[in-house]
DNA sequence: TGAAAGTGTAATCGAACCAGTTACATACTA
DNA sequence: TAGTATGTAACTGGTTCGATTACACTTTCA
């Protein structure tokens, strides 16, 4: 994954489907919402429905809408439907590498490096699109908005 | 942070500083086991000085050695000092923005994410630099170098 | 039935980032 | 002083990514 705002345009952008509740969103509408390109929304809800949290309708009067309610949809979901690349990268080497530390570091790493990523996963598991929704509701509602 | 090799470089670079032990290793031998350019490891060398993980000298029969034992060099410890930045970024939007979810999301997004990551470097906190060496050498006595 | 409002998708552009490399100044040792 | 190192700047080529444009296709509704 790169430095990456995918995963924060992917939240906000189910924010407002779940925001706005069961009527159907255009991609032109959320993307002035995040500040971005209708486009890029439409990039990211492709594998947001390939992973069965969105759906979407064509035509007048269509748009996306979340499969489920917002209790139902965690982080972490929202995570691996990006399917991002991993955080950390260990490059290869080549079989025939001259260095015994060379060739055992490798697989060492990246088990290291998974765990590390899985750590973060798992804490994203623990966070669903409501609990965010709600924190946003209340700053909304105290006006705390900047 | 981006999709980055720079870590796994960093954690190889001292791993082979532990390994070798107390005589000073050269930039462009580091490279050799790595697999890149000794420019590369001085890049990442200056930043593990910077933060007193490494010393280095110069001229004839010099280059870097560890300033502490790798059992208290932790690979949050290295994670930090090569200063990356954020896994995730959450796109500014503007103080003028029309959509108040949208102003709202975002401080609510950076809390959460920032936690994310914190999960992570909390599992990396608890790994030595010790840690990592006897399983990479375990790999090598064993035989399962490839 | 046809216009309007949507999405799907390919192609292109420019900026940013990065590893690799070269080159050279500087520092240290013997 | 010669040789071995690092420090650092500069350039290059590749890759990624968001933004944008363009166009085909789908659906609704008057």
């Amino acid at each position: 994954m790169a430095a990456n705002s995918r995963f924060a345009i992917a939240v906000h952008t189910l924010g407002v489907l779940a925001f706005v509740g069961d009527k159907p969103v255009s991609s032109g509408l959320i993307a002035k919402s995040v500040g971005t390109n209708p486009v890029v929304i439409r990039r990211i809800m492709r594998k947001l429905v390939k992973h069965g949290l969105v759906e979407v309708r064509m035509g007048t009067g269509g748009g996306s809408r979340l499969t489920k309610p917002p209790s139902e949809i965690s982080l972490a979901a929202i995570y691996e439907s990006l399917e991002e690349e991993d955080v950390f990268e260990v490059p290869a080497l080549g079989e025939d590498h001259c260095c015994p530390i060379g060739r055992s570091v490798r697989p060492v790493l990246e088990e290291v490096l998974a765990a590390a990523q899985n750590e973060m996963r798992a804490y994203l598991g623990k966070i669903s699109l409501e609990n965010v929704m709600d924190s946003v509701n209340a700053a909304i509602v105290v006006g705390k908005s900047r």
